[in-house]
Order: structure tokens, then C-alpha cells, then sequence
DNA sequence: CGTGTACTTGAGAATTGTCAAAGGCTGTGG
DNA sequence: CCACAGCCTTTGACAATTCTCAAGTACACG
């Protein structure tokens, strides 16, 4: 998984914190698994993890965005996920000897923080509260993507592109005068990939949301939401 | 949920053996859950949850197949899971109050287990490798869905509805001789809004496997696998 | 055995994929 | 600071696929 480098810039403490997974957990508890976090920096590009590889630790993201992806028979790149700070991922690998069944690369400078599989049995055996609390979270991944699911179910492929310029803008966005501003995590050809549709179908989509006045592409990473409530409406969510 | 029908055919202690998420209990503590558990039954066609419900008590299925779905903006249904014998759904809820964002409708006479909201935490809190169980349970259907929504993200439609056959095979297939017998537990256009295509073109696609030597349709409702490795090719799981 | 539902097949319209070429941005090196 | 190379993106044109609408057929159920 790359070479070692511990984190010079966030305290032990602060990465656990702002894990929701570790939210219930008192001031003491918190100390004690943060004893037991090891650190690591990938730059941009970098690979976290190789599909087939075999991995022992939970992965939380403390800084960046990385996308997990797969690469399909005809071998082009399906991305299963995007990840950014505060999530977390590797959990279908601790409980079980299966090896990693897709690639994880950093899109950005990425911090994450570590947590072996002994370790995190240890806290879920004596903190039963942490164990609900990622069932919980798994419970609400599960809810996300069968909303992705049934994304990927619509016919319609301009529903598709606005539903993902939307959970973009909620995920990515920044509000801004005259709409919210998107920073996009990935390459046309990634968001093209994920929908699973051709990298031209989408740039004629953008270019005619474009037209049409939805969006506007500011940069090539960056669009701008002008008309949010007609995106709505090509997404379906009437 | 329908009317409670106490279950005559299963005593209790059957429905939790078969679950997979309570095998690592001892005797002991199966008696105890087995109390918790209340048992219902469902004629095919029954909802056993609507959309917008409040639940709060994860279901297993005792006997039976069930469809979770939602309807789309263009009223279209789409299919999220078919659940079967030891499947359990309804966890995202018990942890949030969350109203369930799908239908669950019998496919077949159902008999299902419940154990509530406040039963199953007790269970969970005191039996940590419970819930260790539940978490990885939990990542191999998050496992189990990566691969759907990759397969969804194949632009290739043959490949969709290949892997749609061979999945079947595998869940609903028995052997027979000349290869394995499916019992469809959906109809044509059910398979067509699982795989989001047009019932038409799921016909078309099927008649033309069969007209390979592909598959062989017997009757609505069964369908034989006659040359399982060509549907593996157009898989793409070469 | 008849009726209704679900499925299959056909033909034309619409959409998307593919291939090819041109445009634009980025970073390197002079 | 500018020029050029390389890569990603956009646009165009055509081919292939799928969708829609419509008619006909098979099956299930009463």
C-alpha cells in the first residue's frame, strides 16, 4: 500500500473525531483507539489500493477525495465510488479473508488514517455502541447506492447526467452568486465512466445544458449550477 | 404490515438456525432470541412494507422470495433486490427513523421472522459478535451490489442480460440434465426494469439467445441454461 | 372454453455509440 | 515569456442499437 509516511499535520486525535463512526465514543475511549491509528499521505495519482491485493486495515479518509474503481471486461474503468473526508472504506474485508475487489487512487493530496483489522475487532468487542454506530453508516451506504441504483435504472439518460450534476453539487459545491459552483472530482471521461455512458454523449449533454441555461463550464473542473430547479426536473424529482 | 398470522409450520427455534446472522450464537442465546422473534405469514402478491412506512424490526425471510422496489418519476417500477430464504432486509432502519424507501411485495407465499428495533439492540449490545456478524453480512450485500452496479454500468446490453441469466442460475436454478433449470421469480418485465431496458428488448434479446442454443425458454416461468459458458463470454467474465 | 393478461414480433423513429478531426488547456523547455 | 507537444475535450457525421407504437400470439385463470 505504498510507502509509509506518518502525518505531520493532524495531531493523532484530530482524524478520529471527525469520523462520524466515532462520534459516540467518550473523550477516553477516543484516546485509546487513537493510540492505535497509523497515518499515511498519497499524492495525487497515487494508488491507496490495488484490486486483488490483500488488505487488514479500515481506510478513513481524513483529507482528499479518492475514487474506487474497477476496470470492466472491455476494459474500461467503472467507478464504484467516490470517497472524501470523513468516509471511510475496506470494512467488506474485515471480517473475512477476501482481497480487495477494486483499485483505490487519491484524485488529490490524500491523508488517511489506519485502522488494522485486530485493532478495530478489539474496539467493536468492548465498544458495542461503535459497532452499531457502523452498522448504521453501512445501513446508510447501502441506502446510497440503492438510490444510485435506481439512477442507473432510469432510461433516460439526460435524468442520469442532471442526477449526478446534482449529488456533485451537494457533495462538491460551494454556493456562489449566480449558482452553486462545482468542483468536479473527476475527468469528463471518469463522470462519462461512472454513468456509464460514451465520453462524447456527455459533452454533447453538458454542452446542451449549457445552451439551455442549466449549467454553465466555468473550467474544465469546475461548473456552475444556474437553474437548479429545471436540473430537478430532468432528474426526475418532480 | 398486514395482519399478524401467528406462523404454525415453524416452531420457533427453525427461523434463526437458518439465519446466517445468528450462527455464531451458542443454544444458550439462540433460546433467548428465539423469544424475541414473532413470526408472520404473506400470500403471494401481499405488501409486506410500503414505501414511506415507519418500520422497526429487521425481517428475515423464513420461506419465500420477495421484491424490494420503488416506482420511478415516469411511474416505471424498479426492482432493487429479491430477497430469499435467510435474506434479511430493513437494518437501515433500525438505527435512524428513517421511513422505508421501498416496497416489499410477496412473490410467493412468504413466511418471514421479526425481531424488533429494541429487541435486536439488546441482542447487539449484549452480543458483540452479533453484531461483528451483521457488519459482515452488511459488506458482502455492499459487495454483492458493486458487482450489480457495475453490471448496470456495462454499456453492452447482452452482457446485462447474460449476467441477469447467470446470476439467476445460480440463485434459482436447480441441475438437470441438460443443463440448469431457472425458476424465474419475476416476470419478463420485471427482468426488463431490473436491467432498465424496454420489456421489448428483453424479449428480443432472450429469443435470440435461444435461437443460439444459448438458453432454452420451457415455459414463462423457466428458463434452461443450455450453453452456460457462451453466456459467461458475453458476461464478459472471460 | 373463453377472456384477460403477459409476452413476442415487426417496423419506423429516436437516441446513443463509434470514428475522425479540430479545438483548448497544461506543462515543459528553450 | 513564448512556443510546442501532449492530452483531454468538443463537435460532426454516420452506423448501430434501442425505444416506441402496434398488432398478433401464447399462456393462465376462472
Amino acid at each position: 500500500m505504498g510507502s509509509l509516511q506518518y502525518c505531520e499535520h493532524c495531531g493523532n486525535r484530530l482524524c478520529i473525531y471527525r469520523v462520524p463512526l466515532f462520534s459516540s465514543l467518550s473523550e477516553e475511549n477516543l484516546h485509546q483507539i487513537a493510540s492505535y491509528i497509523q497515518h499515511r499521505s498519497f499524492e495525487k495519482g497515487e494508488l491507496l489500493i490495488s484490486e486483488g491485493e490483500s488488505t487488514d486495515s479500515l481506510v478513513i479518509i481524513h483529507q482528499g477525495v479518492v475514487k474506487a474503481f474497477r476496470y470492466t471486461a472491455a476494459g474500461r474503468e467503472q467507478i464504484l465510488y467516490l470517497f472524501s473526508e470523513g468516509d471511510f472504506f475496506g470494512e467488506q474485508y474485515l471480517f473475512s479473508n477476501l482481497k480487495a475487489t477494486y483499485n483505490v487512487e487519491a484524485l488529490s493530496p490524500v491523508k488517511i488514517c489506519l485502522l488494522t483489522k485486530s485493532h478495530l475487532h478489539k474496539v467493536l468487542l468492548t465498544h458495542p455502541e461503535v459497532a452499531i454506530k457502523l452498522i448504521s453508516e453501512l445501513g446508510k451506504r447501502i441506502a446510497q447506492m440503492e438510490n444510485t441504483f435506481q439512477s442507473m435504472g432510469i432510461r433516460d439518460v439526460d435524468a442520469r447526467v442532471a442526477t449526478l450534476l446534482l449529488d456533485f453539487a451537494e457533495r462538491y459545491g460551494r454556493e456562489a452568486p449566480g449558482g452553486t459552483l462545482i468542483n468536479l472530482p473527476i475527468s469528463r471521461e471518469g463522470m462519462a465512466n461512472y454513468l456509464g455512458i460514451a465520453r462524447e454523449t456527455l459533452s454533447r449533454k453538458l454542452s446542451k445544458f449549457e445552451d439551455d441555461g442549466l449549467i454553465q463550464s466555468l473550467d474544465l473542473k469546475t461548473i456552475q449550477v444556474k437553474d437548479s430547479d429545471s436540473l430537478e426536473d430532468l432528474a426526475g424529482l418532480s
